[in-house]
DNA sequence: CATGAATGAGCGTTCATTCAT
DNA sequence: GATGAATGAACGCTCATTCAT
């Protein structure tokens, strides 16, 4: 198994690729048992290093999670951002974050999952992640194609949705259309009208390129 | 002080009633530390029995654990669902369910982290909670109130959207207008036209009594 | 192997003398390793329990080191203060005091180095021991008999000669004329003359019985 | 910072040079967090080296101890002996020692503080500190300013008070009088009559040139 | 010689669970 | 049923030591 941090490793320093190897066990640990029931060693067994070898890498297991969480999350935002540099209507951008998520999260169990539960119980991070999608929150609002107040109540239950949806593509049951129906209530929760709502929510993206993986 | 189960339980047998002690100190310590991080002795200790008597009523701390989470949830389905007999509107009844498990977790943050923790992380127990809701649901889109098709992802996003009012109600920026907001928001996703939404969802309603306690 | 502890505890509860099988282990294992250097598992280990059945006694390491520490000293003070209960003279008093804690030291090796290893880095503990030779030292310089002042600095110094009275004592040749040559050596420095000195300190005394025994 | 080791290895190769640093790092952190605690990863930091180049100076963490232990008190005892080679009364030399060394204690705790640790658990090396001391006993006795026998328990006894003295010295109610003190107090044991010993004890001196710094 | 990542035994401690009383 | 002492695996973490570079 080669994660996305190792991935993104290669080529560097053989401390690098040891710490990469670390952060992609965590994060297949932290999104199959958790974040609490994951252990130290067993992250360092699953990537193949003593016990050991992990504090020479981090501090302790806080460190390992919020630099796990953290890099999970900056991933995804900035490739997110990346991805919807063209894309004006707001209510289109609000769609197109979701749904990448969403399918991100499909293609990437570890992460999401690891997405979930981090971002469940840790609001810090949770408002991290939709911290990019205020802006385009507020951006509506102003532009009156939302009829809602922008406020934190109202980012953190959008953010429950997405997160919900995250948990639900990963479940048996999840199939593509997920991302686009969780879409479709956001934007009816904010006030689009149902049939815009519904069209601005299936409108083909092109997904995101993971990675460039060689597995 | 006197917990939910042991309420429920005055009357009964001893045995039942030393189960009901250890299941409030359970949910009592699931709420404050988590649902990992609380001991079986803790438990124990703070029901006033010695660790060993646990197991003579609870196979193993799993066990526990389901009792107590489908306990509280049965307990708060059942108050709401007396409560509400006379509503006949599904906006309303929807609002309502809403609105008094936010403030019940308000009144028992301990029984809010537990349902919190316990909820999101357990599929079968959250589907549990909106069990019932789902039921409004259908009615109001047979009514054509909500228009909106009520599947599986809908009743999913429905109760992630509870949960995370439950969480901002129990944070510290989290004041009564919460329960009336989540409301108005589920309302519109349910394709509520905004002003009833609002109308609906900031209706006035008696609080649920949280138990009949002799503290 | 019995020591002192467990011995004690006999007749008592199950609980009382599984503590003491731990604490004759630990006063063993602080005596020969130190008291950093010994460690939890190695001391259950030697007493019979398994480590976790330590945790039942003792919160800690240093609830343990505290226990035995003070255990230890308090019953060696208490035994030589009613041994001497008849003698008036503070010089022969003080001679008592030294000699019978190197004697006891030697019959009891094991008490013997805890003792040194806990007094020497315990200034608290070390205070402790030599708080009741301090009522004679200062009764002495009253009645004039020692020609000193007695402070804080004295009784210190007063200590550890005791003190390395019984690591000699404990050495390879360390024989029974330590006690009563230590015993001279502080006499002399409290400004008693060399004769009456020599003549007090070699007073012959019965050996305090360490304990009533059945080995 | 730099230490005595360094100081003195200043102008030989590198290799010297590296070796004293480490060295001086090792007294500092044994001094600070005793012996035990101390780890070499953490001396290897504080001397500005990795962790490896450790090994190649020394064979492992005992053979460190050993060295710096001698060290210093080679240092100390060169030092001293040097200050007193015009001193010719064997009272005076022996307060000049007991109280050369309870100042420059008082004035390098770091050095102080691992002499205590150092010497109090290998008796070697105290043994090593009092050998000179030992010398100006044997004369003394010889002269009949001492009266008392001099051998290996005196000895020991007479360290004991020395390192006593440093103790109290370091603590926080040691001022500058516990040399004097102390060094009266060794002088009565020895068999100096009071009134000299008090003269002897607590003639100025002055005090050793703790090293030549360049700090 | 110097480096520093890697090692793995061992530490103090926690905790679900068992079982004789 | 209730008790609570005992168990032992597992945890997070430290650290002396090794070795390829």
């Amino acid at each position: 198994m080669t994660g996305v941090f190792s991935t993104r490793a290669r080529g560097q320093g053989k401390s690098a690729r040891t710490r990469a190897r670390l952060m992609d066990a965590a994060a297949e640990a932290f999104a199959r048992k958790g974040i609490e029931a994951a252990s130290i060693n067993g992250i360092a067994q699953a990537a193949d290093v003593s016990n050991g070898t992990f504090y020479n890498h981090f501090r302790d297991k806080d460190e390992l999670v919020a630099t796990v969480a953290f890099g999970i999350l900056y991933d995804l935002a900035e490739r997110i951002d990346e991805a919807m540099r063209d894309l004006r209507d707001p209510a289109e951008r609000v769609c197109f974050g979701t749904r990448q998520i969403i399918e991100l999260a499909a293609r990437e169990p570890v992460w999401g999952h690891a997405l979930c539960r981090a971002a469940w119980s840790m609001p810090d991070l949770r408002r991290e992640v939709v911290q990019r999608a205020r802006a385009d929150l507020e951006l509506g609002a102003r532009e009156g194609v939302f009829r809602v107040e922008v406020d934190d109540l109202l980012v953190d239950v959008f953010s429950s949705m997405v997160l919900m949806g995250v948990i639900r593509r990963l479940g048996e049951d999840g199939g593509p259309e997920v991302g686009p129906r969780v879409a479709e209530h956001q934007l009816r929760m904010l006030g689009v009208p149902p049939a815009r709502a519904r069209r601005a929510a299936r409108r083909p993206i092109t997904p995101l390129l993971v990675r460039d993986r060689i597995d």
